[in-house]
DNA sequence: TTCTCTTGTTCCGAATCTATGAACTACTAG
DNA sequence: CTAGTAGTTCATAGATTCGGAACAAGAGAA
């Protein structure tokens, strides 16, 4: 049961629909949105703390393999951390405006959008 | 087996995660595109003349009931057609410029992309 | 070194969601 | 009434997702 390497997918080849499927869950757009609040890298507990939500921690690593998978995030191993920023500028080249789109609607939610895990 | 009345939600009561999973589909969003394109109520056998696919229909219900519930289209009977047409204005007031950006990005989407239903 | 703590990963079973054939409803035309 | 067309519902097999338990891997202390 090793650990194996981080896979990224070059931009050229990240599907919108994967982007859409990855941004589709209250917790994903949650951690998507505190990365990019914090415009410094975070692992997966910072980034947790600024979500104000503790998901099993299984869940959670899910999440950042689907977020990877999807070209959403680069995350790199620092120490026995994970530290994960956005992929800010390359996904606005390959998507203009997609992901600012999102988080702006992400931020205005009303109480009736499921907030971090409904 | 009766036909159910058509339910659709208020745009007020639709969460973004929600619209965000009904578009995370090639089909769908295609759907979504031709109805954009069409400007015009379609039913559904239009629709999929446009996408230019055809899915079983069992399939395609299904996903107009997504994309309904998702308060993404509104649709009528009309005899044994169901018309069916986007809710563009109503969405883009409740999140601004987010259709639009989607629907931009998907109309630039490469081959790496799945076209509908890959 | 070894012990322990922390962070995250992997495995696996249960619960949930999705796709589709078959049977059905509902309407139209002849 | 019969036949045809458009779409719905049901049942179920298949795919995804969730989360507990066990594990991996590095950091720090002694």
């Amino acid at each position: 049961m090793s650990v194996r390497p981080l896979k990224h997918p070059e931009m050229a080849s990240v599907a919108l629909t994967d982007v859409l499927h990855a941004l589709a869950d209250p917790d994903r757009l949650a951690i998507v949105a505190a990365l990019d609040d914090a415009r410094t890298p975070l692992n997966c507990v910072e980034t947790m703390e600024r979500v104000g939500r503790s998901l099993p921690k299984s869940t959670c690593s899910q999440h950042y393999v689907i977020l990877r998978e999807a070209g959403l995030i680069w995350c790199e191993r620092k120490g026995v951390e994970l530290e994960s920023r956005l992929r800010t500028a390359e996904l606005d080249r390959r998507f203009p405006g997609l992901l600012r789109s999102i988080l702006k609607a992400w931020r205005l939610r009303t109480t009736r959008d499921p907030g971090p895990s409904a």
